[in-house]
DNA sequence: CTTGACTCCGTACCTAGGTACGGGGTCTAT
DNA sequence: ATAGACCCCGTACCTAGGTACGGAGTCAAG
């Protein structure tokens, strides 16, 4: 039999036993069966659906949204629009992200490059331009 | 005498009575004077002071770096090498914040142009992808 | 002199993604 | 048969940056 201990499954997946039943209760994998003393086992697929789990995090997906994902998976006729277009969203977040943080690193090293860092911290151009308003 | 209530403050910095106070208990203002009755009465330099917190927040500055800027600032003869450091790292920190952005872009984009969009959600290249390791 | 707007305080709640704790039951090896 | 490792559960705690709630006191206008 190649159930496996909700501890196996964390270590194969490389989570920690207490994410794996947050991510139950989150709805992100399914309750597994029990044995008699009410242990968790888990069927071997559930080391792949955590790992599944993780790399749609590494591709900036939340929790919430990987849900999404995985129960568009779960329709049985379902057509892959929905994926393709959640795929696209997060795209254009990331863009927006990108366009954030471009903007406070050209505001912020147009400060930085106006100060010496000798000068005495009443005259700091950085502190005095965000004293200023800095982030127009 | 130009004292300012907290909701007069509130309303010319741009923020919510509630996240002044919330400021004031994080240490970022000082607690102003009371009145008889207990009321804050602050100074009209507690408007810049709150919006230069608002200012460095949009510079990408944490609450508590901003702490730090700020207590770097009353410090009577500091020069400012302090600040500039900051400021380089907080640079680090936006460069390494956009690599990961990059990094999901990538990958995502990668996976996007391989669905149509029109097939059958059981052999959605994107999902597929996720399940067996896109994020590498 | 009352009504409405403002202020006080402490505490709880929120999102996001977990982590930690405490008290109990179980399983395995010796 | 007992030690140590594992599992159960509920709940609290964590960071970050606030927001909301509720009861009470205060202030200004009409």
């Amino acid at each position: 039999m190649p159930e496996l201990t909700i501890g196996e499954v964390a270590k194969r997946a490389g989570v920690h036993v207490e994410t794996l039943r947050y991510y139950e209760r989150r709805g992100l994998i399914e309750e597994p069966p029990r044995t008699s003393s009410n242990y968790r086992m888990y069927p071997p697929e559930s080391v792949r659906r955590v790992r599944f789990i993780k790399r749609a995090q590494e591709l900036g997906f939340s929790l919430k949204e990987i849900a999404e994902l995985l129960s568009l998976r779960a329709a049985p006729k379902a057509h892959c629009g929905g994926v393709r277009r959640r795929a696209e969203a997060k795209l254009d977040d990331i863009d927006e992200k990108m366009r954030d943080l471009r903007r406070m690193k050209k505001a912020l090293s147009g400060l930085v490059v106006q100060c010496s860092g000798l000068g005495p911290i009443s005259e700091c151009p950085i502190l005095e331009a965000i004293d200023e308003g800095a982030a127009e």
